[in-house]
DNA sequence: CGTTAGTGTAGGTTTTCATA
DNA sequence: TATGAAAACCTACACTAACG
């Protein structure tokens, strides 16, 4: 059985994740909830959770200032890092911190589950941390200074369509093969994929906006051509962007605030 | 009419593998 | 650790069609 901790300020954030837990994942126990840094602090004094799943801003002591506490204090657990829109850079920043992943709300039910059971096979198998898809894959990146440094580099360029890996390699001055071959080496995605996945999470985040067009979304997070941003954007999501959107506005409209989302699915979010 | 989706194709880019 | 070659994959482009 997996404890879990939700460290959240919102509500009905945590009332979200606590029901989807409770319904979808019998081997996973929640033993605490906090609202901020603070109190998750105590909560894990007392209940040594096995997974910490916590909001990045919050008042007072922010996620990342609780995990670094956590870490100090040498707390054997995994963090999954809960970025609302705007934090992507900031969450890219906690990755440094080891968390094993993150998600960017609104939450997909089906991405948060694939998570926690990751986690817990890993800890059921006793491996040590291996980073998750997408950008928790940068983890092992940090250990490499070109690799930690490309990451960086991607964040600033990824809405540059003419962004290459030929590009990125040259700016390190080493051959794109091997460039390559120490992305993927190292943050088990390919450099296109990691690009890619960025651009999706980012589109989705655009699509919440229902004053941008479609076709400017594609153009905003670095695709220049839209009928390559829509067969790309089905590809991670088996949806269009337009249906993507349409979810998201009846989700909000049922649900409230914590709403939407997907990845790599077309099954409901939280 | 504007927006979005789908398809085929050529050319460019990335990945993989063998090798030093 | 690093490179070159070739295969595999991806992207841009052009075009058509559906929909509101």
């Amino acid at each position: 059985m997996m404890k879990v901790l939700l460290v959240d300020d919102e509500r009905v954030v945590k009332r979200s994740m606590r029901a989807l837990i409770e319904t979808e994942m019998t081997d996973f126990r929640i033993v605490a909830e906090a609202k901020d840094g603070q109190e998750a602090l105590q909560a894990v004094e007392l209940y040594r959770p096995d997974i910490v799943i916590t909001d990045i801003r919050m008042p007072g002591m922010d996620g990342l200032a609780l995990i670094r506490e956590l870490k100090t204090r040498g707390l054997q657990a995994e963090f999954v890092i809960v970025s609302g829109y705007g934090d992507f850079g900031y969450a890219q920043t906690a990755l440094r911190y080891g968390v094993t992943d993150y998600l960017l709300k609104p939450i997909d039910a089906d991405y948060f589950v694939s998570v926690l059971t990751g986690i817990k096979k890993r800890i059921s198998q006793s491996d040590p941390v291996q980073p998750t898809v997408g950008e928790a894959g940068a983890a092992d990146g940090q250990e490499h200074p070109i690799i930690r440094d490309s990451l960086a580099y991607i964040a600033r360029h990824y809405t540059d369509p003419t962004l290459s890996l030929k590009d990125a390699a040259g700016h390190y001055g080493i051959s794109p093969n091997y460039f390559g071959t120490l992305f993927k080496k190292l943050t088990g995605l390919s450099f296109t994929q990691y690009v890619t996945h960025m651009r999706i999470e980012k589109a989705k985040r655009h699509l919440q906006k229902p004053f941008v067009k479609v076709y400017e979304v594609g153009l905003a997070v670095g695709f220049d051509d839209y009928a390559h941003f829509a067969k790309t954007f089905r590809k991670w999501n088996d949806c269009s962007p337009s249906e993507y959107r349409q979810r998201i506005i009846t989700q909000q409209s049922s649900t409230g605030s914590f709403a939407g989302g997907s990845e790599r699915t077309n099954t409901d979010a939280i």
